[in-house]
DNA sequence: TTAAACATACCGTCTGGACGGTTTTATTTC
DNA sequence: GAAATAAAACCGTCCAGACGGTATGTTTAA
């Protein structure tokens, strides 16, 4: 990192903007709409430049869901460490995360691109995957009916804020996630 | 009616069969991996007579997503009609159809295709309107905090069940049924 | 010197849909 | 009610553009 700025080439900032902007296109197009020529002169760089980061289309959806998959883990992990009550802290942290506690702005895109990458019957393996490990990692502190009825609420709540056919005030917001967290708690 | 049987062509039962093999696909490969091409020839009729019915692409997944509301509405409407208790009916009839009373495999497709479709931004707002006509139409029985709540669960339970993410054995979905029933109730 | 990190040019395929026929059904006219 | 006419319901062909991916050259960093 200390010698960042004196590099000329940054590989992994063009990977990680080939990324971004790959995500802005999967919303607005769909992840069938998204082509290499818009994502690689979107980033700067050639399509060419574009495939040696991602050798085919693919990879580069692959390489999106991972990326957001990591992500998800990261807040999720950070949101479970203020939480010292256990039955139902992986839940409160999904409660966290889906509403948004830090810079919404910045990781919305990553939540409205989710809803086309698994629009795609392909991808849904990876997904499946990371679902059945955090059930597995969380049983027995969130696998009461309450708290499985909370994460699918939170599902769905994604699911219209990504639609935006729910539109809902902060102060309505705020009182569905207090009875999220309340029923969490059982 | 009385004189179908001896006509030799049934252009409403093509355009049913269009749609129907259309949702196979849509299912299969996507909208966007959806061709005209190959929707003509599972129908069996050629590209031509596919674009007689439905002169675009946009056309056959516009018609794909207002068959599905319609019968959404139907399936609704029914429920709704043998549930006296005013308060909350919309919601419970939501569950009803969401957990699938009546032919499951029949209108499991329709359910599966609702992801694809959803994920095409450009047939978003259709669906919008449907949400905000629902909204609308009951207010007051069905906008009470638990109410919201449990249809968004539903949505969750819904994608849960699209993906193939959240398998759960059917005492388990018996259990989560009757607990958004209740909710349901305030 | 070597490999990674790009750029440029190009190709084969796929796909939406335009277009001009042809057959079937409905309607009108005589 | 038969002939004539119009309109709907298709079929087969062709094409222009888009798109994923390859092959190859060039520059930059180690």
């Amino acid at each position: 990192m200390s010698t960042a700025h004196k590099r000329q080439k940054d590989p992994q900032a063009v990977r990680q903007l080939l990324l971004e902007v790959a995500a802005d296109l999967c919303v607005e197009k769909g992840a069938a709409g998204l082509t290499l020529d818009a994502a690689a002169a979107a980033a700067g760089v050639s399509k060419g430049g574009l495939l040696h980061h991602f050798p085919s289309k693919a990879d580069l959806l692959f390489g999106l869901l991972d990326d957001m998959i990591a992500r998800m883990d990261a807040a999720i992990a950070e949101a479970m460490r203020a939480d010292p009550e256990p039955h139902g802290r992986f839940t409160r942290a999904y409660v966290a995360v889906t509403f948004g506690t830090e810079a919404m702005a910045e990781d919305a895109r990553w939540k409205a691109m989710t809803m086309p990458l698994l629009a795609e019957p392909a991808l849904r393996a990876r997904w499946r995957d990371w679902i059945a490990l955090q059930a597995e990692l969380h049983v027995g502190t969130d696998s009461s009916l309450d708290c499985e009825l909370v994460r699918f609420a939170l599902d769905g709540l994604w699911l219209a804020s990504v639609l935006e056919s729910h539109p809902m005030d902060p102060a309505q917001a705020e009182r569905m996630k207090q009875r999220l967290f309340d029923l969490s708690r059982g």
